[in-house]
DNA sequence: TCGGTAGCAAACACGCTGTTCTTCAAAATG
DNA sequence: CATTTTGAAGAACAGCGTGTTTGCTACCGA
């Protein structure tokens, strides 16, 4: 349904508004954007947004999708079962790219979603692996889902401030800084029967 | 400035602004309310609404300050210097209260601000325990903003989650889990060296 | 050469905002 | 008890941003 209108339509568009919104969102916060500044700033008319996108907030999914393709695409990429949870995959991917739209959407409450998303992508792949290390020792003191969202959480946090910080450590460091601080907990838990 | 138009009116209309704003924002997203929906709820006129707000956005920046409140009260009250972090008497505040509002700022895009202040609210009380742990036993392998962040952000990780689905554990518990997971890594950080 | 496609500009109706003005009732004041 | 003062209601309004429609242009492929 939503994704109608997008599809079938030229791509040139679809990058102007996407390098316009993105430039935008460095500058202002989500919710004063008009459509009018990313009309001026993509350089393009009235008729053809809307024969892109449903409205402001269409466009800001948009983004959001691709962000989140783009992370889990290098999250996928990382062996899996090696560790836990692909941190230093994820920060190094960060570091590279660098692009200031990650770090707009990190800090503006508009990134709700993306956190959200990743928050529940990162359990999902957490969840299985903490299972299988579980079952050899058996019944958790703590109920996994909670065990999971605990650990994709203080990665994010931990994530968010580096970003929003401007990564002022090498991604090495900060996962390092990670597995110390996040995991003994972990390790603690499956330790005890 | 800000608060002008707030302090020298009547706190009736306060009261039924603040009380009808809770109840539509269980029910839609703070986006989507309008101003209109604040009155016909409350009961009062245009008029008088924008005798005591700027906009909406100051209705939800008042609700905020009200949970702000109470819940760094909450922590104040709790002696210090006990505990790194205050999370039990976070825990049985939110469970005591149980007002539907504080999770819908929570689940809502719109909580962000709420959020973000707990974490540096928090932050700002675990740094100096922190350091006057630290320098007992001098230089600290982790950067210590990093790690209160960390530690801040790993119990607003469960305590969210935790609001979110609708408090399924008794708050002990909660607190239980808490210092299992998130605790023993800054142990050991303090302790190596 | 001609249909189809993608675009622009201008104009528009609509919805919501925040303000203004007029009226009214209930307190406060003498 | 009469009269100011105050807070609030209601209606009306201008302003702004949205999303749609219309008419026109340019390009591209058969």
């Amino acid at each position: 349904m939503k994704q109608q209108k997008r599809d079938r339509r030229s791509q040139r568009t679809q990058r102007l508004v996407s390098a316009a919104f993105a430039e935008i969102m460095t500058e202002k916060s989500y919710e004063k954007i008009l459509v009018q500044d990313i009309l001026d700033r993509a350089g393009i008319g009235r008729t053809t947004f809307y024969a892109h996108y449903f409205d402001k907030e269409d466009v800001l999914n948009h983004i959001v999708e691709q962000e989140l393709a783009m992370l889990t695409g290098h999250i996928a990429q990382a062996a899996q079962g090696q560790r836990i949870i692909p941190s230093l995959e994820l920060f190094v991917h960060a570091y590279a790219s660098a692009n200031q739209q990650l770090r707009a959407l990190i800090c503006s409450s508009a990134g709700k979603p993306l956190l959200d998303a990743l928050q529940a992508a990162l359990c999902r792949m957490i969840e299985p692996t903490l299972s299988t290390l579980c079952t050899e020792r058996r019944s958790p003191p703590i109920p996994l889902p909670v065990v999971s969202e605990y650990l994709a959480g203080a990665f994010l946090t931990l994530f968010k401030w580096w970003v929003t910080a401007d990564m002022p450590y090498p991604p090495e460091q900060m996962d390092s800084i990670f597995q110390q601080l996040a995991l003994p907990g972990v390790w603690a838990m499956l330790k005890e029967k």
